[in-house]
DNA sequence: AATGAATGAGTGTTCATTCAT
DNA sequence: TATGAATGAACACTCATTCAT
């Protein structure tokens, strides 16, 4: 809807022709650099090194390295919102709804990527109101989905807690036992509400 | 003798010869320069310029940048662990646990540099192993705080939220409502166990 | 067309939007810096300057110092071939090749160039074996060239007293006598073997 | 004779009452880093660590690093010079001659060290006049040496020659063998005068 | 006599950004 | 539309040298 093909007049993104997928290439290559070193880290050149496009390609694309980093960051939160989402179809019953934030915060190699940027992104947000805006909305969405089973008032302690178990889970050199964690989201969740219980 | 402490006018550098706190001075400024800019934006200028010293005192008493960013964390947990403690030295009951852990989060501008430089290590940490036993003594040291109070598990689970809650409350464009602190907090906190009931 | 080669009457540096000739401008340059100063003076700037290049220029064609020196010196080696072999084209009898070799030694400061760079070269390949290649392709062809007119044994002999006459006639301060390079040069020079006698 | 233990009231260099053998461990390790590093390579600071001194110990001594390296090269040459004298004591016959010459330029990786320390020496020469009256003196007495079988003349190719040899030997992957340099001397050595025949 | 602290100049290198093509 | 060449600012870091002690 927002992207069409030919004809575009107003300053909005184009899209190209040939390699339409360009721009989400170098915009997953940017989250890639951002993971593996940091905000401190990312370039143009090492993005685009990585994205395997010449370096005019990602200066022609995005007007700014700060605006490049923004857009990373909005298409990093529309990707984790949806899979956000979509953990919680199958949930019925409180127990299956521990049992995904369990596996959220447990979730091994394969969650440390989306976990790490999430926490660039927060601390990128607090020096930088345009992203504060992105992390209110990203919180409000995640809220929203909890309190679809909690209501919001637990919904907002539950969204806290998680963060900080996914934090001390990325930090620490041992896992924690699954049982632990289990306990620590079961205490913060009374009987369901919401559409089910 | 040579040198004035008052009566500094310009805003020139003097000749500081004999300046011993000048290490921690350094690491002061690097640490402000940590809150204001990020882990990306900490350079030996910046720190130099904010500690008033000039550029080859900054490499001269620290090998690297690394190095002095390591220090710099290690001050500050220092630092950090000490007034944490202090903060429960009149802790009784259990409601003044909540009190004291609720001021924590909420606690305005003043324990923003604190709660804005305790994210940045995580973040530096989750790349360097070395901060990671840094943090990791740390949030060692910060259960064992709560457990005198709580018992180990409560502990772990509580200092999670707590991180939580303090990101968000970073984040926050307006502050959550004292009483919605309160509240998640004392649901995580069971009847005190421990010294005291 | 918007650029003019001749009538610069300032010293600023004009914009050379096309510049060709660019990256042998910059290891002529090099060679400049390293006859003038020696391996240990070579720097970025100063070969900038002398090729009147921005410094960025120079780091853009060359990814480090060590690859422009290792490439200056290819250059180098390039063109003193060539003009070695050019030499001895005319060269019919064993007494012409003895004329070319006194001129060798005794050419005066157009040659000290040329002579200086040479060991320069020598003493860089004693510690970087990417350069001893160079070197070792370098020896192989002076000798091939010589051993046309005198076998490949003596072919090596000479060349080593070129290279001693050489050096001593660079570090003397009055230059030897001609006729005291010549003799010692026909002692090493038995009755020509090769393509003529 | 020029060094006394107290009472010095010229400006000439002091002995130390302490370890008064730093002087000189300092010139040596100075030799080192020239050896390892190249002229570009020697500072203040690798000098003293390689002479496990403080580092104020070689500004102390040393007025400069040119002073340093002046001096470090006079060292050199003089027990380069005392060396060099020493191998002929035994000549007696022209064959011992070609024997001890031979083992110089072959003389392995023992060597090395001396070899490069004099190269170093000469390429300094080139640019530093003060330098070249060390080189002058150093290849004036070695000339005298060989003179001593050869008369002035002779002494004098065969100098040249030595000195080609010995950076070919130096730069050459594999070593010449030993009958290749036993001839290319004997080439340059007729029927001795001298001493003895 | 001896040395660690200190500092400003200068190094190689990286980089965001601009621009001609 | 797309890109490689280009450049000036800034970076981390090294260093010779000075100086108080």
């Amino acid at each position: 809807m927002n992207e069409v093909e030919l004809g575009e007049t107003s300053g909005a993104r184009r899209v190209r022709r040939h390699d339409p997928e360009r721009r989400t290439r170098i915009l997953d290559a940017a989250l890639d650099v951002l993971v593996a070193e940091g905000a401190a880290g990312i370039t143009h050149r090492k993005v685009a090194a990585r994205a395997d496009v010449p370096l005019g390609s990602v200066t022609y694309h995005f007007s700014s390295l700060a605006e490049l980093q923004a857009q990373a960051f909005d298409w990093y939160v529309e990707q984790r919102t949806a899979e956000f989402e979509s953990l919680f179809t199958e949930v019925e019953a409180r127990e299956d709804l521990i049992e995904v934030l369990v596996e959220l915060v447990q979730g091994g190699p394969s969650r440390r990527r989306s976990a790490v940027l999430g926490f660039e992104l927060h601390l990128a947000a607090l020096r930088d109101p345009a992203l504060r805006a992105l992390t209110q909305k990203w919180t409000r969405d995640s809220r929203a989905v909890l309190s679809r089973f909690t209501g919001p008032e637990i919904a907002g302690r539950l969204d806290a807690l998680l963060e900080g178990l996914i934090m001390h889970a990325l930090l620490a050199t041992e896992p924690e036992p699954r049982e632990a964690t289990h306990a620590a989201i079961a205490q913060a969740l009374p009987p369901l509400t919401g559409r089910d219980t």
